[in-house]
DNA sequence: CAATAACTTGACGTTTACGTCAACGTCAAT
DNA sequence: ATTGACGTTGACGTAAACGTCAAGTTATTG
């Protein structure tokens, strides 16, 4: 029994990123997917890490910073200063996204104010030629 | 009566950027002070266009489209489809913004997760050695 | 008046995150 | 045996968002 595995553009489908993409992500050591003779192999760990990098870059991380993120989870595990450090890491991070998500919700108060003076706006010029 | 009135060093003092950033900012038509001979001067309105521009940043809005936004609110106050435009823009923003802050707290989730996880660990081998 | 500080434009450099060829390997199907 | 789909490694290109000089201007202050 050996595990379900994926070919490269199986997950570049999957998740709309182009192969050059992956091997990219790959050269910087994100991701280290097995081989057969040349060709990349990819298990579903491998499948759940490029769904982290996504995610992670969706919220605004960047590669270096999700590669030592990676680092520090896989090192972590028996050292304690280590782990002492991803707390650090995670702490700081999560701070960071409190404050991204206040200027979301501000930002989307504002949008939603703006919008509905256009809309009022439009109101006014429908009702102007009946 | 005149108005208060910054110099770009100021400004960029305050929101802790490079005057380089400022004129940067200028150049890609997000910024147009008035002059006194050469050097730049910058009016509420445009302290409050910097602030704008920062804040989009910090939610991920690249400077093309802060510019766009910018020219459409501008622009947008008399012409319909222009109006209509505006808000599509809004809209998509807002949703992208929402899903951005879903994907945060996913984020922030597994953070806290993995955190305690990590205090477990710690507490385990602080207790082994007593 | 000379020095210093603050400002200016312009040009080139840098980093991140890929895109875009080029040239070649491999395997299955016709 | 050739075609086509898929994969590979380089190497070079690019866009965004500034940083970093260089070389000159203007204002003020001792």
């Amino acid at each position: 029994m050996q595990g379900v595995t994926f070919s490269i553009s199986q997950l570049a489908q999957e998740f709309d990123v182009t192969t050059r993409t992956i091997r990219f992500y790959e050269d910087q050591g994100l991701l280290e997917p097995q081989r057969d003779g040349q060709r990349r192999i990819y298990t579903r760990r491998d499948r759940v890490r490029l769904m982290l990098i996504l995610r992670g870059k969706r919220i605004g991380l960047s590669l270096l910073e999700i590669r030592e993120l990676f680092d520090l989870y896989d090192a972590a595990s028996n050292d304690e200063p280590q782990l002492r450090e991803f707390i650090r890491i995670l702490s700081r991070k999560e701070q960071q996204l409190q404050e991204q998500l206040d200027d979301i919700r501000v930002v989307m108060g504002e949008i939603s104010q703006i919008r509905s003076q256009c809309e009022k706006a439009l109101d006014k010029q429908a009702g102007s030629k009946p």
